[in-house]
DNA sequence: GACTTAATAAACACGT
DNA sequence: CACGTGTTTATTAAGT
């Protein structure tokens, strides 16, 4: 059961993702002959090494430390000490699959925690990550503010005292300091915002500095901190002193504002969105709070992954200040919790309107707002501002699980696995190999930006992808190089090791027979012999509907009704989704396990979508005419099965294999 | 342990 | 000759 489906998540291709890059990023010129299978392969993680890492590569750092985060937090969840967060009583209790749990942490590689995290969650804790280590680097921010202002105050009255040249000078320097520091986060900033990680709003340039989460290179900032140290030593203690830099700050922050909103081309999320000060504000409430600190909890340091036991406050300082500080780790996590906080956002504007438009529908007013449960409080507490009513109706019932909720933690901690963990429904299928677990048909569809803006391997065969292609397309045909633009233009993952794709595309489209290749006017095009490409599933996902079902009831929809799954499925973060990917598809397609190709969905958004005038879902299953003609390709291909499936409702699936490619035409 | 499937690597053929 | 496209073979890992 679970253990199947751990083996299954376990997989991940150990050597080959890493060391694929690796490979292909030596000219595989002289490589000779079939060397003993290991050498080159086991190369893996050889190309971090290469020096300056790329905007591209940098994503996938960070995300290999969100991972390696997020796997912690699954330890965490699994082995029942999800430290008592300050919201746990409500928290429902953590689901994470067994398999997991058994785990030790050193066993599971990036590669498996993304295979075990749907996109989603992936997102999720990400996000999290990012959000309390941005409290962090803000933090610092703001202590060395204080600092460089403390210092101009001390120059200024002993100016006063000794009236010589000598101080003007210094001032200068400090002001100059400051300045610098200030640019320095705009330009990291900036630098965030290029990488897509961050999005400010044009318009953002104008919020004070403080309120502008900055995350920094650790090199600048500890240069920073050499600067400022070096003139003198600060004690953190001057922090808790309030001293009086309200006119300083202020200059100094028009000043930088006057800077910011540079003409620099930000990645705009969907949304456009940026959580980047809201987390701050509340932080900064928390400061003030002596004794307490975002950070610590119940005795323990709450920054993702570490749950180191502090006795106190000071001990805990201490601690922070010491495993947590700024470098290149501590950075590369702020930076993805807060991806982490944008994602949350998004996401709960989104399933706010949604939320409204539901109660409209259903001629409920939305009740006042009235502190609800916890976990959507602390989000929109944390930083949305802009979140609309997160109101629930006193009426309705609120899954504890909901998309929405689960992404409490910014700063509780750990607790976020469950929810995630829940719409992991489909959760135990980031597998390369698509096999059977993976309902993933809506996968694509609804993480369609995940994929394309994350450095992950999408969990689909080259063949599910090479059809998806296809299919996608009016004409059911793509010559080779369309389809490599499409993988690039669908998933970051391929905009690398090209070659190692590349190739792998053309031996699939050679090998497969269901991939048909049809001599075209302006060359030859690539077809989908839909009959042949079902008749490979079949040995797949064969026996195992043991399997489907623990996946499903061990995933949390067991004691959900109907209903609830729909809707719970349905809320699974659409937060990437694109206006046209997101619909009730998803709620069936989850139960469909053992759908193991993008294309339903997909296929689906595609024929809403402006695009020409689409096939039926009978036609789905043709080869679709071809200039030339395949000869195979047209005559058996059968739509009977498609037909069978499309009405197929949410039953666990012994006969998956039909179901398979159904253009699954949502629950209508 | 035998089989199957998929990923990856690489050699090779062909046409432009 | 370089390059893109196709085909084929081999190896390896994972799953049944």
């Amino acid at each position: 059961m679970m253990v199947e489906s751990a083996s299954e998540t376990i997989r991940s291709t150990p050597s080959a993702q890493n060391g694929v890059s690796s490979l292909s990023n030596q000219p595989d010129g002289g490589g000779s002959g079939g060397g003993p299978g290991g050498g080159g392969r086991d190369g893996a993680a050889g190309a971090e090494a290469n020096g300056e890492m790329s905007p591209v590569e940098l994503l996938h750092f960070q995300q290999q430390q969100a991972l390696q985060v997020a796997r912690q937090f699954l330890l965490q969840q699994a082995t029942g000490l999800s430290s008592p967060s300050s919201n746990e009583g409500k928290q429902p209790a953590v689901q994470v699959p067994v398999s997991v749990a058994m785990m030790s942490p050193q066993m599971i590689t990036p590669q498996q925690m993304q295979q075990i995290l749907s996109p989603p969650q992936l997102q999720a804790l990400l996000q999290q990550q990012q959000a309390i280590m941005l409290q962090q680097l803000q933090e610092y921010y703001k202590k060395q503010q204080e600092q460089l202002h403390l210092q101009l105050l001390t120059q200024q009255q002993a100016g006063k005292q000794q009236p010589k040249e000598p101080l003007g000078n210094k001032q200068l320097a400090f002001q100059q300091q400051l300045l610098q520091m200030q640019q320095l986060q705009q330009q990291h900033l900036l630098n965030l915002q290029r990488q897509g990680l961050v999005s400010l709003p044009p318009g953002q340039g104008t919020v004070p500095l403080q309120s502008l989460p900055q995350a920094v290179c650790p090199s600048d900032l500890q240069q920073l901190w050499k600067e400022v140290t070096a003139t003198q030593p600060v004690e953190d203690s001057i922090k808790q002193e309030g001293l009086d830099l309200t006119t300083n700050t202020s200059n100094s922050t028009s000043f930088s504002a006057a800077k910011v909103s540079p003409p620099i081309s930000h990645h705009p999320l969907p949304n456009g969105q940026s959580t980047m000060h809201t987390p701050r504000r509340d932080s900064s409430s928390h400061e003030e709070t002596p004794g307490s600190h975002p950070l610590y909890g119940h005795g323990e340091c709450k920054w993702p992954g570490c749950e180191t036991l502090c006795e106190d406050l000071g001990q805990f300082v201490k601690h922070l200040n010491t495993e947590h500080a700024l470098d290149d780790r501590s950075t590369a996590q702020c930076r993805v919790q807060m991806q982490v906080v944008q994602q949350l956002e998004i996401q709960l504007a989104k399933e706010s309107e949604r939320l409204q438009a539901m109660m409209a529908h259903l001629h409920m007013r939305p009740s006042e707002p009235k502190p609800f449960s916890q976990p959507l409080n602390l989000v929109s507490s944390a930083s949305l501002s802009k979140s609309t009513s997160d109101t629930f109706p006193d009426g309705l019932p609120h899954p504890p699980t909901s998309a929405t909720a689960p992404i409490t933690p910014l700063r509780q901690g750990p607790s976020v696995i469950s929810s995630s963990t829940l719409h992991n429904v489909g959760p135990i299928r980031r597998r390369n190999s698509d096999k059977f677990c993976t309902p993933i048909s809506s996968e694509l569809a609804q993480n369609h930006e995940f994929y394309k803006n994350a450095d992950v391997r999408p969990p689909f065969t080259y063949a599910s992808l090479i059809r998806q292609a296809i299919l996608e397309t009016p004409d059911r045909q793509l010559t080779l190089n369309e389809i490599y633009n499409w993988f690039t233009r669908m998933f970051a993952y391929f905009r690398r090791n090209t070659a190692t794709w590349k190739n792998a595309v053309r031996h699939n489209l050679s090998l497969h027979k269901c991939f048909v290749r049809v001599e075209n006017v302006k060359g030859a095009v690539w077809t989908v012999d839909e009959h042949e490409y079902q008749k490979r599933r079949p040995p797949k996902m064969t026996g195992s509907p043991t399997l489907v079902k623990n996946m499903i009831s061990g995933l949390g929809y067991g004691a959900l009704n109907a209903s609830y799954q729909a809707a719970l499925a349905e809320s699974s973060f659409p937060l990437l989704n694109s206006p046209t990917m997101i619909n009730t598809s998803s709620a069936s397609a989850m139960l469909h396990v053992g759908h193991d190709d993008v294309s339903s969905t997909v296929e689906q958004v595609n024929s809403n979508g402006s695009n020409s005038p689409r096939l039926s879902p009978q036609q789905y299953s043709h080869p679709v005419h071809v200039k030339e003609e395949p000869a195979e390709a047209e005559d058996d291909s059968r739509p009977v099965s498609l037909m069978a499936t499309t009405n197929q409702n949410v039953t666990i699936p012994d006969d998956r294999d039909l179901e398979e490619e159904l253009p699954v035409e949502d629950l209508s």
